[in-house]
DNA sequence: CCCCAAAATGTAAACGTTTACATGCGCTTC
DNA sequence: GAAGCGCATGTAAACGTTTACATTTTGGGG
């Protein structure tokens, strides 16, 4: 357990009352200075660490906010964390997080025990749908959604800009002449990988191309799929002249598959990716990619679930849109 | 905040008396079945949540396990919080994390706010020595190290095979014959990289070959360092036969490097990492690597922390470790 | 039909804080 | 020197649970 002294044992030690230590504990209000030392010696010498479970019952505040993550791999998952971490900290907040969600029942079951034990929430379901759990907690209850298309505007959310950086991959390929290009896709039922997909589509339209389903073809944002999903296209007696997978991990695989088919990247194959992972410049040829600042994703969403928290007056539910920028390396050549 | 509606409210509407509330929603002993639905179906409508820190108030546990982690990048953060997150799950805890610590005084902060919160920690600090901080804590509080190195042995302790991984590792490379064995090694006060270095070192100790100083490059786990140091290989006059990286990302960035300088893996040089992350085989040439795995390191410290919580008894202090196995592909080349 | 044990439920104290309010004390001010 | 005021501190209620113990209800055997 916790901390054996309590706040009686150190006023008693101390000689003062249990009033006078809870004021010393929060730098409130105004007690000598004298006092002030006395107590905390006392309380340093016991040990003494206040009971956030006492402390919670009567403020009706946790000081914690509640992370909820997908079943997700890599390194999104820690530089958001990161993100997050850092800026509850800085506002004195902890994090309790929960990873790795099977399905709806799973979110809600995380979610109930979440309630409670945590002033706000921070949902990253990049589903394409806000999952019906939200629907169980109350109606002002602080939550940010991450990643998740809430297409009601009832809930603050902030997203990648997905869809206008794969639109901008997308016109970059185009502009380098390639007329045949081909996606990977990511996971079906994921936002990003849909929003992606969605961007690539409007360049090829607005390019005049017409689509063809036989371009698309569908990976699951690991780098075996990025490697099966390219396999299958330098088979083909008419390969496309550029490969546009939905993250960097597939399109990492991807360059492993036309290595092993014997193909040249970029000469007989353009390759991008999207997320600009610290490894994209790394590899051979170094990686085209849609940086996306992870880090600060998470930094925002804390940051406006704090507003939702502490000055729910002044806050106004909105969506957010994070920008990304087009990072060309050498895997896509030049013109 | 939390919930609205208390556990009294539920009575009322129920007609019951809190005590059974409670013991409803404790699944415990001998209540009705119709008093049981009834209640439930009360609890439900009125969106009752059980008020956590009331509860830990008076059951003096939280249910909840506290995360030290430590500034580290890439995946195996995401790793190791998956596996303990599952297994806290399966067992009913909550998990509190906190990452990113600057300094000594950063850890004493995090540790004393955590106190109070959770019924045990677990501390991911790769640090040559056990934190100062540590001794803050009261003598039998659940705490689990990990990756850490604690000549105490006070402690329970999870960490990886370092040393044995990177025998094993300098080992393989030693039976292709080469002789000339450069090692890049991570941040200097880091466990895992003394550890690594330490194996490297017995290995060509044992295979009776005096050490050499310039063969130990100073990286610090990031590619880009990884990337300098093999540049500065590639320069030398006499460039070693092998380069053993202390980390994937690292070697990496080393296979860049020399690829760069228009060397040939494995030809020229061969090229080993230490981690195995799912990237390794993906890159070009295929890098061997020694395998961890990191998410049951995260399971594992998780399951003594449990043990050590709820059968404080039965628990004995130890230090356990998880074993490596060696993954060869073929940057290290072949016989 | 009564009695008794067992089962179901109720009562109330306790957990460790915070905080509104009460108290006491030392100063200033007349 | 009394009155009044402000500051430092103390007192006690309240927060939402759990649980030991008390009480009521149930059901079965005589």
């Amino acid at each position: 357990m916790a901390a054996n002294a309590t706040i009686k044992h150190v006023a008693r030690e101390a000689g003062v009352s249990v009033a006078t230590v809870s004021r010393v504990m929060n730098e409130s209000s105004l007690v000598t200075e004298h006092t002030r030392v006395q107590v905390l010696e006392v309380a340093t010498r016991l040990g003494y660490v206040p009971h956030g479970g006492a402390r919670s019952l009567i403020t009706n505040r946790t000081s914690t906010i509640g992370v909820l993550l997908p079943d997700l791999y890599g390194e999104f998952f820690s530089e958001v964390i990161r993100g997050i971490d850092q800026t509850a900290r800085r506002h004195h907040y902890h994090v309790l997080v929960s990873s790795s969600h099977a399905d709806q029942k799973d979110i809600e079951a995380v979610l109930r025990s979440m309630r409670g034990r945590v002033d706000g929430l921070i949902l990253m379901v990049p589903e394409i749908q806000v999952p019906p759990a939200v629907a169980l907690l109350p109606e002002d209850f602080p939550l940010v959604l991450v990643n998740c298309s809430d297409e009601s505007g009832h809930h603050d959310a902030i997203t990648v800009a997905n869809y206008d950086g794969a639109y901008a991959m997308t016109m970059h390929l185009l502009g380098l002449r390639h007329r045949q290009i081909a996606m990977i896709t990511g996971t079906p039922r994921n936002l990003d990988a849909a929003e992606r997909l969605r961007g690539y589509r409007a360049a090829l339209k607005d390019a005049g191309i017409s689509p063809d389903g036989a371009l698309e073809l569908s990976g699951d944002f690991s780098e075996t799929s990025g490697f099966h999903a390219a396999v299958e296209l330098a088979r083909r007696p008419f390969r496309p002249s550029a490969v546009f997978a939905a993250n960097d991990a597939m399109a990492i695989g991807a360059l492993s598959a036309f290595r092993d088919a014997g193909l040249s990247v970029p000469n007989d194959v353009a390759v991008v990716g999207f997320d600009d992972i610290p490894m994209a410049r790394f590899v051979e040829p170094p990686l085209s990619s849609v940086h996306v600042d992870i880090s600060a994703l998470g930094e925002c969403a804390t940051l406006r679930l704090l507003q939702a928290m502490q000055q729910p007056e002044v806050h106004e539910v909105r969506r957010e849109i994070m920008p990304t920028t087009l990072v060309v390396r050498r895997s896509c050549g030049t013109q």
